[in-house]
DNA sequence: GCCGTTTTCGGCCCGACTGTTTTCAGTCG
């Protein structure tokens, strides 16, 4: 039994004492317990006392111990025997939890969505005390939905929906402040809900206003502090907008930002200095209410240096604030080496891209259109590479404190061999070297391709390495931990595809590639001016996989960057 | 169920909202 099962089998039996209306604490110890063999990074066998882990104790450490050695629970067994299965789909539900659903089962014998709509449609569920009849209205409707609602959404389709709230945000005159919180400043790669911190004095009006001005299917809850809607978009979204005053906002944002994980350590270091932090500020050991203009005032209380969104995970990083300051951002970076013109694909010339470029405050760029096997992108033969790059020479002639560098986004084919001869890429000053086709063969023929790229003299990158569309599809599957140890020894630079719909590669794939020392590349792939703004979101990415600043090649001076360039030539 | 140099018992993050209640339980984040 390998330690996912474990785990697994750990937030089964979680589940399963939840639906038994078991003390909620019992049942998050286990889910804790469960957190702590995943964050641990050692195999099972590497753990020599399971129950030094915090977070495990006695009965969870029998459990783990009965799983190794056999294989299976006997609690797990016991509990699965006499909580029905059917009844796991209804915690879905929104307003039913562990307690009501063990009620419904004990009481009405309620064990399945099928016993559940009748007892509804049979008016028997407003007979239990707690229940009444709109219990049943919401629960039929809630019961019509079930399965309809995407359970968590990419980041490139909230993109969009936060962008729209941003607008009707700005738009209402009675709003301070207001910025976006949850997973999704954290950037995570799917979010479930988008939250919203709103400073106002007139909360009455910000929430009227909200209600009219934003596209609402449903409105979930309307109170003084807290309003929750279901947008209706293309894929519907929950929002929730938290309306504060001025003085909460800094603690309020901290707090809907989380992580869950991130606060309970931010709380128990509160704890361990007598105070006390909720939304609304920090209570002091003499019970008054502190509150902060900004979240570093906030950290810097508890002698802390600014914890940015993106690393607020698991709690650790209280641990590893030293290490904060060398972390890659967006101010360190001065180049972007993967974009698009009209050459190929692009949506902008060259003169404007790099134009781009230079009000972005950056010293240099690559350009690099798609190579010729792209017809659909009208990728550029040998020929007309030669005569994009006098367009080139032109601008750089123009613009003699920037530097644009003529390069290639360069297809690996099919029967894994390049799209340039050699001759072609000596010719260029950067060559990148990725997959876009045939992205359903078998891993050892994905793996043989992105070889020959690999120790190809003049390819220098391999971008988007695993072709993902994050939520959409999972890219060609290529063995990354080996593609690292290749870069690593060839010396190649593997990209971080800033896109959104992207975000390739991934935050475990960087760390495993940092642990190489493999130079990460954070580029936006933009096939038009306005895509170039996704290095925010690269950056921000980046820090979440604690990324060092030395290893972003994005961050070198020119002068560094064309060591590295050169040095095969 | 887990945890502990003020604790081996009594907390466990804590507050808002809803729907059920006449003061609160359950759910949620």
């Amino acid at each position: 039994m390998n330690k996912k099962m474990v785990i697994k089998t750990l937030e089964k039996i979680a589940l399963l004492l939840e639906l038994q209306g078991e003390n909620p604490f019992k049942v998050s110890a286990f889910r804790k317990a469960a957190n702590a063999l995943e964050l641990d990074e050692r195999s099972l066998n590497e753990i020599e006392d399971i129950t030094a882990l915090k977070g495990i104790g006695k009965g969870t450490a029998t459990v783990i111990h009965e799983l190794i050695e056999t294989g299976q629970s006997t609690q797990l067994k016991e509990l699965e025997e006499v909580v029905p299965k059917g009844l796991i789909p209804l915690l879905k539900l929104p307003g039913l939890g562990g307690k009501k659903l063990a009620k419904l089962y004990s009481e009405l014998g309620i064990d399945s969505a099928e016993s559940l709509r009748a007892a509804c449609v049979a008016q028997q569920i407003r007979q239990l005390a707690g229940f009444g009849p709109k219990s049943e209205e919401k629960i039929l409707k809630e019961l019509d939905q079930l399965g309809e609602r995407s359970e968590r959404l990419p980041i490139w389709y909230l993109q969009q929906i936060v962008n729209e709230i941003n607008e009707v945000l700005r738009s209402i005159t009675e709003i301070q402040k207001f910025s976006v919180a949850g997973s999704f400043r954290r950037v995570s790669e799917m979010s479930k809900d988008i939250d919203f911190i709103v400073a106002t004095e007139k909360p009455e009006q910000v929430k009227d206003q909200l209600l009219k001005q934003l596209t609402i299917k449903e409105v979930v809850a309307a109170g003084d502090t807290k309003v929750s809607v279901v947008l209706d978009a293309e894929d519907v979204v929950n929002v929730d907008f938290r309306l504060v005053t001025m003085k909460e906002y800094a603690t309020a944002l901290h707090h809907f930002t989380g992580s869950k994980d991130h606060n309970v350590r931010m709380r128990q270091l509160a704890k361990e200095q007598g105070k006390k932090i909720s939304e609304y500020g920090v209570e002091q050991p003499d019970g008054t209410i502190m509150t902060f203009d900004t979240e570093e005032d906030f950290f810097a209380h508890f002698g802390l240096p600014f914890i940015p969104p993106m690393v607020r995970e698991s709690g650790k990083e209280l641990e590893r604030v030293d290490e904060l300051e060398g972390l890659v951002s967006l101010e360190h970076i001065v180049s972007d080496l993967h974009m698009h013109t009209t050459w190929s694909d692009g949506a902008h010339t060259v003169k404007e891209m790099g134009q781009a470029l230079i009000e972005r405050g950056y010293t240099h760029g690559v350009i690099t259109d798609h190579s010729q096997y792209l017809k659909v992108a009208n990728g550029l033969t040998p020929e007309r590479l030669k005569k994009q790059r006098l367009e080139i020479y032109d601008f750089n002639e123009a613009n003699p404190d920037f530097r644009l560098f003529a390069g290639t986004e360069m297809d690996i084919l099919p029967n894994a061999t390049l799209d340039f001869d050699d001759d072609v890429l000596k010719e260029l000053d950067f060559v990148i070297a990725s997959i876009h086709s045939s992205f359903s063969q078998p891993q050892e023929k994905i793996m043989e391709r992105l070889f020959t790229a690999i120790q190809n003299p003049y390819v220098h990158m391999i971008a988007h390495p695993t072709g993902r569309i994050i939520g959409q599809r999972e890219g060609y599957n290529p063995d990354v931990p080996q593609l690292i140890q290749w870069a690593a020894e060839y010396g190649k630079i593997l990209e971080l595809n800033a896109s959104p719909y992207r975000l390739d590669l991934c935050i475990e794939h960087l760390m495993m590639a940092m642990e190489y020392n493999v130079p990460i590349a954070i580029n936006t792939d933009a096939h038009a001016i306005e895509q170039l703004d996704v290095m925010e979101i690269g950056a921000k990415y980046a820090q979440k996989a604690w990324l060092k600043k030395e290893l972003v090649v994005n961050t070198w001076s020119l002068e560094q960057f064309e060591t590295f360039i050169r040095k095969n030539k």
